[in-house]
DNA sequence: CTGAAAGCGCTTACAG
DNA sequence: CTGAAAGCGCTTACAG
């Protein structure tokens, strides 16, 4: 590795004019001659030099990075985020450092305390819904900086732009109602996470406004963490099939095919016999057959906001604790007829 | 930020032993008591002190991070492919650091140079295929141990994991010429990159096998990077419906809805009337309707072979350039049938 | 067993 | 304009 101390010998000067030509030099440093800085920059050149980052940052006391935690099993389901979010990063000039996780609490922390080690203090957390959720929030304490997306599941205060869950489910819900269903269920997994909570309030909220009965059974709740496995989906279907459902809301991509699958398995059409709204949209939900009535949470919007958020709250040393929530709304598609 | 010395103070001890009863002491250093390494990190836990970790790579000389360079649009489709380099670097003790690009060489290169700033020497590129792409590789040349995933597009030598495109695509072609096809359509857009060519010749020696006629404007070939778009596939449709073709293989999930929806409103039924072969298999593409018939490229094998490749060259002196092509299968869905 | 000291490769206030 | 030097927070060979 070519050091600073390497240009200088082979440009005959010292390596605090090196450091000068080449990478600023800060404060109240006063500049090299531009053709001294001319020739080093040659030399450096030549010689294939490339400052260390870690003594550069030792050195320093600034920081232009972004870390971010997120659930590698998501990826997927948030590429639209992460996209825009390393776009937004980029242009505001900073990088993204990602710590990929999955599903354990140690692998959350050992990011955790890396970022800490590297004296990163701006931070997007986007993996906190586990059943472990109320221990993931007091990690990130220790930064001078975090933005949660979607709310954490905690009663301290922290930043955090999050999808407005129980709006968006109770548009849904409204919309099923005011097309006539009477019997919506609402597959939610024992699994307690915030979202699902609020879910559960709006659905009976929207049947109070209608003045309908909600029978408790419609708000399914087994110990399982999603439907995304034929075995869960035929649980799921056999626990709530004898209910006589209009309505189903369930998961994301995979869950939709393979509800409307089992169904059809079992003899029922979707939506004549029973209608279908997903909780997630996922890029080109609108082009499944039939394309898929879902919850469009407005990633993207969620995206800036966070990213927004993060770069307003830089530097400053009180902590800031916006909450802000995102409406989004109903991509009516063709998995839901009127009753 | 509480430093070494902080604790020493506190401790009443020099800071390197601070050093020692804390963070190991590699080499011929000499340890410090039982004692005295207890009482030392009482005193680091009370005060919070956590190893600044820039100082810790630049003292010493050794690396656990592997850097991994992935276009952020990709990770929908590669989340197993992430899910498991993740965990199995984890497990072998080390850190993952992502570089996410999109699209962009200079992106790719800014990248690159903080991963040579940080002389982290184990990476793994996952971002080749674009129009730049023979410009990539170049940039991964300045690494002791590049690992890339899929073949890149350069006559160098580089150690890569690739799927095999050409076996995985022929097996695709013999099977719909087996069961009766004659008119099969490849939509490859004019993009050129090394996965599009070695299907080309697939096709080729498939038909030859066979002794059948291809007619060249079986290989769609426009200016296009993906179909997945409902302009570029009503395109795609206008270009080969006209040859009255009895298969297409085409892109990856969206494009496939995309697909299958646009010959519906064309009065074309799948697969009654064409047949349909996917690129690329997704997450649950078991349990859509029509399942689809497509090429699975193994990725969890991928994953797994480029960690294992990884390992094994890290700290070499002589640059690796292993080959490795793993060899997927079609997994059969409800997308074709016998002609 | 313990600690003083050199060194990692930078930045930057300061003296000439 | 130029460079010697202190300092960032660690590691580690070495002397006591």
């Amino acid at each position: 590795m070519i050091t600073q101390a390497d240009v200088a010998k082979a440009a005959g000067v010292s390596q605090s004019a090196v450091s000068k030509a080449l990478l600023g030099g800060g404060g109240k440093t006063t500049k090299v001659s531009e053709k001294m800085a001319e020739h080093i920059q040659n030399v450096a050149k030549n010689l294939g030099y490339r400052p260390n980052l870690f003594a550069q940052r030792l050195a320093r006391n600034t920081q232009n990075v972004i870390g971010i935690i997120i659930d590698s099993c998501c990826c997927g389901l948030y590429t639209d985020i992460m996209m825009e979010i390393e776009h937004l990063a980029t242009q505001a000039g900073y990088r993204l450092q990602v710590g990929l996780v999955h599903d354990s609490l140690a692998n959350i922390e050992t990011y955790v305390n890396d970022f800490l080690g590297y004296d990163i203090q701006n931070i997007i957390c986007f993996a906190h819904y586990y059943d472990f959720a109320e221990q993931v929030p007091p990690l990130f304490d220790r930064f001078r900086n975090p933005v949660f997306i979607s709310k954490p599941m905690t009663s301290e205060k922290f930043a955090f732009v999050s999808p407005d869950y129980y709006a968006n489910f109770y548009e849904a819900v409204d919309y099923l109602l005011k097309s006539g269903h009477r019997k919506v269920i609402y597959a939610k997994t024992a699994y307690d996470t915030y979202d699902a909570r609020v879910r559960v309030q709006a659905l009976r909220d929207a049947y109070a406004k209608y003045h309908l009965p909600l029978d408790e059974a419609q708000i399914f709740c087994k110990p399982l963490r999603n439907m995304d496995t034929p075995e869960l989906m035929t649980l799921l279907l056999d626990d709530i099939l004898p209910l006589k459902p209009d309505a189903i809301i369930v998961g994301g991509q995979t869950c939709i095919n393979l509800c409307i699958r089992q169904l059809k398995e079992r003899g029922l059409r979707v939506p004549e016999d029973i209608s279908i709204v997903s909780l997630d949209c996922w890029p080109g939900h609108r082009y499944c057959i039939p394309n898929v009535t879902t919850i469009n949470n407005e990633f993207m919007t969620i995206a800036r906001e966070t990213i927004r958020l993060l770069l307003e709250n830089v530097g400053k040393r009180r902590r800031c604790t916006r909450e802000i929530f995102i409406r989004g709304h109903l991509d009516q598609g063709e998995t839901c007829i009127s009753r």
